[in-house]
DNA sequence: ACTATAGTTCGACATATTTAGAACTATAGA
DNA sequence: TCTATAGTTCTAAATATGTCGAACTATAGT
């Protein structure tokens, strides 16, 4: 593919990497479901966004988690912020957004966007 | 995500893992260009959907292009079918659907659907 | 300052992935 | 059958990933 940029591609197979494991595919479904794609997680309806609340859903040592978490938000796919003692995780709409075009074929996404 | 079926899980994640790498993007890329998602790759308009043209585009031995496209057809995400002395690949567009469904947050897919 | 809770970073190890070259199979044509 | 073209399988090596436990940082309450 010549017209897609090598940037783009990079940026793709790092998000499809974040989604790559199973723990990590758990971890974005459960916060897409928890936070309304679009809204910043509203904690006064839904409380079970933060890290450790993740954590008893997983099974799987804090360490492994944070690590997960970190690879997520890395990619761009999750937004982390402090709350207290307690560190709140949302899905990142923007990001979803691009993924979701991506496989609309949109040309936007397709063909360098140069937007950034 | 407790009703979040842990087949989904693994199926996805096998997807996701499929497309985390550049070059196999690439592949998925190149195909969902050159062939209209829903039909099969029309050979009589586009003539480059095998898999010595894909070579041509991503300067990796051809063992490793071979290794990647297996990767891509078990993952569900392309077609693979021998065309006299070529094979032929195309995206696997129920696939696609699924995966849109998915990043549309469709119960369907994320509430195990067990249609097969 | 001390303690408890929430989460992260570090170090180590087992396992998985990416890659290429050599040898192989499959098809078509002379 | 012999040859050329198209693609796959096998083997091996380098690199990346997933995981945990121990030690760490950050915040809040006493």
């Amino acid at each position: 593919m010549s017209n897609y940029s090598t940037k783009n591609l990079d940026r793709f197979s790092a998000v499809f990497n974040a989604l790559s494991n199973p723990h990590r595919l758990q971890i974005y479904t459960i916060l897409s479901g928890c936070c309304t794609p679009g809204t910043a997680c509203n904690m006064d309806i839904i409380t079970s966004c933060c890290v450790g609340d993740l954590g008893s859903e997983l099974d799987i040592a804090a360490s492994t988690l944070s690590h997960h978490l970190k690879e997520l938000s890395h990619a761009g796919l999750i937004n982390m912020q402090r709350d207290g003692k307690q560190v709140i995780c949302s899905v990142n709409s923007e990001m979803l957004n691009d993924i979701r075009q991506y496989f609309q074929g949109n040309p936007e996404v397709h063909h360098e966007s140069q937007t950034g």
